[in-house]
RNA sequence: GGCCCCAUGGUCAAGCGGCUAAGACGUCGCCUUCUCAAGGCGAAAUCAGGGGUUCGAUUCCCCUUGGGGCUACCA
């Protein structure tokens, strides 16, 4: 087998979205399953609709994916420039030998004569096709118009009669008869290649052996065979992917919440997570494997055939109960180097205090990531950690503090028992309490949710114990102080 | 409109002529429990419709319907 070069070719006219990233992803699955290469190319000939920072955008998001390419921006390679805008020379050639060979021509008709035209055809009720109205101009002619400085494109010679087959390794064989195609624009008035002409001179010149890309371009490929026939290239093996969809089975938009692989980021998506969900969007893993599955199980089993053809709705819930399922088993220390930038977001931690809480932020990160599913949620469950209370959740409060008899001496019991305590670990805590508890004759809950409330202002924690171990005495005994102190003035007034 | 692709529960999907039609997310119960998660157990829920082919169709073919893509001097 030849050896495996596929490519991403993204626009840079935006974010990279997740059906870009799954694009970029399973290019990479099968690089990776055969020992070949990834180029990362940029198609950046439509320089009206470029966007600012797209590139650096794109790479920062593939990089956080771990999605890395052999050859490409930042990294060079022998088939370099990457950027198609600095491949012009080749695309003006590959155009010249068109012409030169009488496959393709020059054509001065202005836009406004193309547009009446394709306004009478629709008319008509026929498809629109270039009527080939510069297809015979003379040499001469062509020349003094040249000369004359009209603006001109270049259009390749369309085929007459018969098929163009196009052979996909995920949909098999896919023909499309040639009278529907035109003498089609391979060079733009300014100069620049046109997509498809762009795309076969550098797949050709890359000497990529695989397209793998999105279904969207699947009606583009029979005109890039005709490019790669009229050039005398070899065709590479096509494998379309079926796209992403919205929940509501239109195209992925911004109106549909985050699409954006970095939103996935900012709000709290862990890469891996990400890349796992994306995996099973169009791929199955074996029987006996697990959905949960990295890169690494993944490569071995592999293969286009298997992808789906069908256009998958993508799923945020699952993405959300995948990142959590990471959160729990992911290695602690990345996790809470992942887990900072959030912590000081929120505004739980400054930047300078990093260093002298690591400790502490690591537990804190240790004892609540198994009960949420995001950093940013992660974070949000945090805050009592960092910050005093300020407030008591409602219902909390009126059941707790205020209806539950007895329960500003109940904390204060409570209390007593833990300044006793020299060591403030989860077990001395928690034998403490137990013990008073048996003392007292009262079931868990009846103390452990007033001093939740107490402890966090909130009614939903971690175990008790363990947030009252990490909390330290000190706070602990603030805490109930406050709360026992609130409880008395509520009842003065009343 | 023309051309192309696709069609299994709400979602991702396994299946590739004969199965009580996997599994996962979600939903709903129950168990466990200091709350919430997690975990365990269980339940409901799918072959778009119609024709063929065949002893037999989720599976193969055709039509309809639905969804998506392309139809640009966008990529």
């Amino acid at each position: 087998m030849k050896k495996v070069r596929v490519r991403f070719a993204p626009s840079p006219t935006g974010y990279l979205h997740i059906g870009g990233a799954r694009t970029a992803l399973f290019n990479w699955l099968f690089a990776k399953k055969y020992n070949g290469s990834l180029i990362l190319r940029i198609e950046d000939t439509d320089t009206e609709r470029l966007k600012e920072d797209s590139v650096s955008q794109i790479l920062s998001s593939l990089k956080w994916l771990g999605i890395d390419w052999d050859e490409g921006p930042e990294k060079g390679g022998d088939f370099g420039p990457y950027f198609q805008s600095q491949r012009q020379e080749l695309y003006t050639k590959a155009a010249q030998t068109l012409l030169k060979e009488n496959k393709a021509y020059h054509c001065f008709c202005s836009v406004e004569d193309i547009e009446e035209e394709r306004q009478k055809q629709r008319q008509e009720g026929t498809p629109f096709r270039y009527p080939g109205k510069c297809r015979n101009l003379s040499p001469e002619e062509v020349k003094a118009r040249l000369e004359q400085g009209l603006s001109s494109v270049i259009r390749i010679i369309g085929p007459d009669a018969g098929q163009v087959l196009v052979e996909d390794i995920i949909r098999g064989p896919v023909s499309f008869e040639s009278e529907q195609f035109d003498d089609f624009i391979i060079m733009k008035s300014n100069g620049t290649p046109a997509y498809n002409f762009a795309c076969v001179v550098d797949d050709n010149a890359m000497q990529i052996s695989h397209v793998i890309r999105a279904e969207e371009h699947l009606s583009n490929t029979p005109k890039q065979c005709l490019i790669y026939r009229a050039l005398e290239y070899e065709i590479p093996l096509f494998a379309h992917l079926s796209m992403i969809l919205a929940p509501d089975r239109s195209k992925l938009s911004k109106r549909h919440g985050a699409t954006a692989v970095g939103e996935f980021q900012e709000m709290g998506c862990l890469p891996e997570a990400l890349v796992n969900y994306l995996t099973l969007l169009g791929w199955s893993p074996l029987e006996e494997q697990s959905e949960i599955i990295s890169p690494a199980q993944t490569i071995p089993s592999f293969s286009l055939e298997k992808v789906s053809k069908t256009a998958a709705v993508y799923d945020v819930q699952k993405l959300i109960w995948l990142n959590g399922q990471y959160m729990t088993t992911y290695d602690l220390e990345s996790l809470t180097l992942q887990t900072i930038p959030f912590f000081i977001q929120a505004g739980l931690i400054t930047s300078l205090e990093v260093g002298e809480k690591r400790e502490y932020i690591r537990d804190v990160v240790s004892t609540v990531r198994e009960r949420v599913r995001t950093l940013g949620e992660l974070a949000e469950a945090s805050r009592y950690f960092f910050q005093d209370i300020v407030s008591y959740d409602e219902k909390g409060l009126e059941k707790y503090f205020l209806k539950q008899e007895g329960v500003e001496a109940l904390l204060a019991k409570g209390r007593e028992c833990l300044t006793t305590l020299d060591r403030f670990d989860v077990e001395s805590v928690e034998s403490a309490y137990r013990q008073l508890m048996d003392d007292l004759k009262i079931k868990g809950g009846v103390i452990i949710h007033p001093t939740r409330l107490a402890l966090t202002g909130r009614t939903v924690s971690p175990g008790l114990f363990e947030v009252m171990a990490l909390l330290g005495k000190r706070k602990c005994l603030e805490r109930l102080d406050k709360a026992i102190e609130l409880i008395r003035i509520s009842f003065e007034k009343d």
